[in-house]
DNA sequence: AATGAATGAGTTTTCATTCAT
DNA sequence: AATGAATGAAAACTCATTCAT
């Protein structure tokens, strides 16, 4: 005998993970506050402990959702490219995409996630590695079509792109200068690629 | 006339900062209490006032006199560089070697230092301005000199390179394997001089 | 659907109204905590700022509803008197006798309702000049009624009565003596009907 | 032997209750604290201990001070006054000259003095038993001199007077209004004198 | 005599979490 | 199922007073 239909309860859930992405994004972890959110989510305080366990419990569902739809958009758009530079390419741009739209998750992620001491075997590690993995398979398929040196070490290339991108959001999410995308994953690749040294006998693109 | 001596008035201050340094590192900023700082250096809550304006100011010592440290050290080693190769390969490695000694104060750093909202003309931002510096002055030197491309934007250089080393560091500071620094300085120096793409006509280094 | 029925929260709300009144007024504002409020009103410190928004509002309203209740005492004894000298005689000795009854909230209110930045504007101040203004019909009806002389300034007798009934209160605040209010009002009346000279043709009443 | 001059320890003394009544007068009782003190008198703030008790004890010989030059500045004035209306305008004029010139003075001394669970039997205590000597000495005259009515009660007369005074006084210590002394001491003077009440047979002066 | 470093109790206020209703 | 009243531990910070120098 459920006393409220299952639909209701999954309403229930979502609009307390959207009152707290909102919340959390524009506050937050530590500054914001459970009330905060139950008002949000036009919801009692003691609601909220219904359906995640606590507040911290509720930070990770937020972000575990925000990263699961990331990563589903950057691998249909990266699923598209045909070879290894297009590939790259949109990975680099996709990924800048959502810095620019997400802004504020984006910080939250980037500021918290890592701070979790639970961070080892969670659910927002697992997403890590599955990001990871797209870059890898680029790196792999570019070797194995012979675009790219074979004795590159993908991680190392994983490293340093995403490396790249976040350090250069950084200066965007900090608010100092707007962020022109398209130009940035140009040039990212584009060093990636051919290396920052001067070729004595062959053009660069 | 003091009714301290200027020495003892110096231990207290370096006391109370590296208690405040190790606290911090462990705990976080926001996790570690005043009281907790003021045990770790056997003296009273009230003490840190006189010696520092408040929570937050605390933080900024421990963090200039870490950045300041580490600065000094990268400088030393990039000035014995004899040309923008080994010169781009000490500050990666030295980089690397700082964050793998101070790890939480890195972390620590990087999670606290760019929240902050007083971050913009703090004493830090001067001190990030600097330590930007010297790749900016590399890569400079390097155009100069015909070993780089002289359409390389060296802002770009920057992020990709500080980027990937705070991402690739990140893996070390979570725990999950121990880093080797000096393969991965090198593999981060060559892409960054070579590019990832296949040479026709010319041996790699 | 409140978890807590209207009564018994209006119940929580007096309990520390009138738990805090008794602090306050015995301890006076500054040196009363709210730790001891809330032990008062048998309830946690943290319930306080549910039901106030801080320890100046809590003393506000304190002081709010002591007001309210004595000006509503005075203002019924008044509307009864039939002529200046009972109206006068009437709002006297109702002053002197709240000032006997609850003297330690008076004295909570001299001294500390002045001394707050905030006053003007606020509740308080209304009171204080719903309060004149009885006085000052008073005078103006004498006045109207041929038993005042015409040229004379109500606020004067406003400040000279007013101020009287404080000072004279004072000392039996002070716990110096008791306060005879019948015969302090009778004078008071008196004098300021008549005047302390010596009158030639005409005896006094 | 001593280590210091009579003479010298005579103006730190000063200096100190001087810087006092500086700060305690611009930040009242407890918001002063001893360190602002010690700074105003370019003194430690250990020193202060060593000429007074306590904080509480200092606050005492600044009120006690003020209160003894203006009681004497009062009575040097009230001499001159020849006979009972004009000594008792000096009185009332000269009180509001103080509360004048001394406003913020005036205002610590209302606030604080009487909070003081020591009053009874202090310095204070007996200097305003002096000061209103000085009032009912006027009234007694007046009475002996055939110019008042001999069943006045001078305690009742004081009550009013310095009532009236303090109270009209509060408003331009609260600032909303400067004082014209001339007209507000004419008036008290005049309504004591005379009362309110119409005459019949006798016009005003 | 004079200093000012050092103390530590005490303050208001916030907030995640629980549980009676 | 849902509420929101109630808790109480914690936090940062202040300051009168003491005492070694």
């Amino acid at each position: 005998m459920p006393a409220i239909s299952p639909q209701r309860m999954r309403d229930r859930y979502d609009g307390i993970l959207n009152a707290a992405t909102r919340v959390f994004s524009s506050k937050g972890y530590v500054t914001a506050s459970i009330t905060e959110i139950a008002q949000a989510a036009d919801v009692s305080d003691g609601l909220i402990y219904k359906y995640f366990e606590n507040k911290r419990d509720l930070l990770e569902q937020v972000l575990t959702r925000f990263y699961e739809r990331s990563i589903a958009g950057i691998e249909a758009k990266v699923a598209k490219g045909k070879n290894f530079e297009e590939r790259l390419y949109a990975l680099v741009s996709e990924h800048l995409h959502v810095f620019i739209e997400d802004i504020d998750l984006c910080r939250l992620f980037i500021s918290e996630v890592r701070t979790a001491s639970d961070y080892r075997g969670s659910a927002i590690q697992l997403l890590n590695r599955r990001y990871t993995q797209i870059l890898i398979k680029i790196v792999d398929a570019g070797i194995a079509e012979g675009e790219i040196l074979p004795d590159v070490d993908p991680r190392l290339v994983r490293d340093m792109l995403f490396g790249a991108i976040e350090h250069s959001s950084w200066r965007h999410v900090n608010g100092s200068k707007p962020l022109d995308v398209e130009r940035m994953a140009r040039g990212m690749t584009d060093v990636l690629v051919n290396g920052l040294a001067v070729r004595r006998r062959r053009a660069r693109a």
